[in-house]
DNA sequence: ATGGCATCTAACAGATGA
């Protein structure tokens, strides 16, 4: 079984870039992050098309995420708050968790804030939203050990994930401060990057700058992430991530990452 | 280098992204 994560940057402007990929890599999973297209203007038909049972949870302009399966999901959750429930004051505004099984898999799809500048309000709410992520993954654990968690994470989890680290301690999506959130959010409570079980190299990216040509120099970094609870690990073949449709004609600005379980 | 580029909007400039 094959799942995919891929931040679209709009799934609508992107959409002919999406069938295209599934059609050349039928995965059985594909989450999508930054739909940015509310519920009633889905694009259904050409996805159903290809064969996908569509869950998805957007918003006007922002945010907005996505779970393409072949197969019809179970326990579908919206938001934290079904999880963790109504205490988390205006963290589910913002349409950036979806989450369904299949049987005893449970697969959560994120987009996790992007914090704009380190010290800014909109870095705060990163922090706060990983703080509930920590409750959220917990209690999903609770019912299920099966669980993969992927998505947009924001966050270069290790200095080898991004192509320049210097000045990273005080840059967004690597100061010490987002990667102590995700350590403990995520990492501490078991769960591992799978990618790197399987790729330990640097200079392996999933996002790359429109600006400055930064793709064709590889300056990028890597935030997109496969993370499996430990009762999942053993049953991880590959992850890879494909950069080809980076270099289709008005591209998203990140690609998919792809974890093969047996 | 507060640029560089892309997407969205009760748009045509400003917010947001990373």
């Amino acid at each position: 079984m094959k799942i995919a994560t891929w931040n679209v940057n709009s799934l609508r402007t992107r959409l002919d870039h999406v069938t295209q990929w599934l059609t050349e890599n039928p995965v059985d999973v594909l989450c999508l992050q930054e739909t940015k297209v509310v519920d009633k203007d889905f694009p259904r038909s050409p996805l159903e098309d290809l064969g996908y049972h569509l869950y998805f949870s957007g918003q006007k302009s922002y945010n907005g995420v996505a779970i393409l399966s072949r197969s019809p999901l179970e326990s579908l959750s919206i938001g934290f708050s079904p999880v963790v429930g109504e205490s988390i004051g205006d963290l589910d505004e913002q349409k950036r968790v979806i989450s369904g099984a299949l049987g005893d898999l449970r697969i959560v799809n994120l987009y996790v804030p992007n914090g704009s500048e380190v010290g800014s309000d909109k870095y705060q709410y990163k922090l706060r939203w990983l703080s509930v992520l920590r409750d959220y993954l917990q209690e999903l654990l609770t019912e299920t050990p099966h669980v993969l968690v992927c998505g947009d994470f924001n966050i270069a989890p290790e200095d080898r994930d991004i192509h320049n680290p210097v000045g990273r301690a005080n840059h967004i999506m690597a100061s010490i401060a987002e990667r102590e959130a995700l350590e403990k959010s995520v990492l501490s409570i078991g769960f591992i990057d799978i990618f790197r079980q399987f790729n330990p190299d640097p200079g392996q990216f999933s996002w790359w700058d429109y600006r400055a040509a930064a793709f064709v120099k590889n300056m990028g970094w890597r935030i997109d992430h496969h993370y499996l609870s430990a009762n999942l690990v053993e049953k991880a073949i590959a992850c890879t991530i494909d950069k080809t449709p980076r270099s289709w004609e008005k591209p998203s600005d990140h690609v998919p990452v792809v974890v093969e379980l047996s």
